[in-house]
DNA sequence: ATGTGACTCCAAGTCCGTG
DNA sequence: TCACGGACTTGGAGTCACA
């Protein structure tokens, strides 16, 4: 059973809305495809550690932040 | 420039050592190859987000945890 | 017990479009 | 502005033999 990328996914937007952002500025911002964001924020990618690094970053946060949601072990 | 995956192999091998596993029976833990484990440790691979759940789960850890040294925007 | 290069395979990520 | 699809190229996943 994975783990659902969609915590992730809404981590993500929840971010991006509060910095008033749509998902094409943000994918400008990252150097991403628009399309790309799309799939994160709805749980149908699987980025790799680099990408979320990207990602944090245009978000201006860290991936710690981003990844909170799934503190501590065995968070299925 | 991509940002390195050093450090994030440094917090595994540290989070490794102090539970005092041997990379061979951390891989079993997490269901990967053994030298799966070794490239990650060396900052060669670049883990996907589902793995480093994964990765988190069998060092007892959050991902959170493992990344902090990436901790704020632009961590280079 | 670990480092390493090379290999295959398929998901990641891009680019084109649509409603 | 976004969800969603098809077709395409890049690169991570997973494994092996060998040092």
């Amino acid at each position: 059973m994975p783990k659902s990328l969609l915590p992730l996914g809404r981590a993500i937007k929840q971010r991006r809305d509060a910095l008033g952002l749509s998902q094409e500025s943000l994918a400008e911002q990252c150097g991403f495809d628009r399309t790309y964001i799309s799939m994160l924020e709805r749980g149908r990618r699987n980025p790799s550690f680099l990408n979320l690094l990207r990602l944090a970053d245009g978000l201006k946060t860290s991936v710690a932040q981003l990844t909170e949601v799934y503190d501590g072990p065995s968070t299925d």
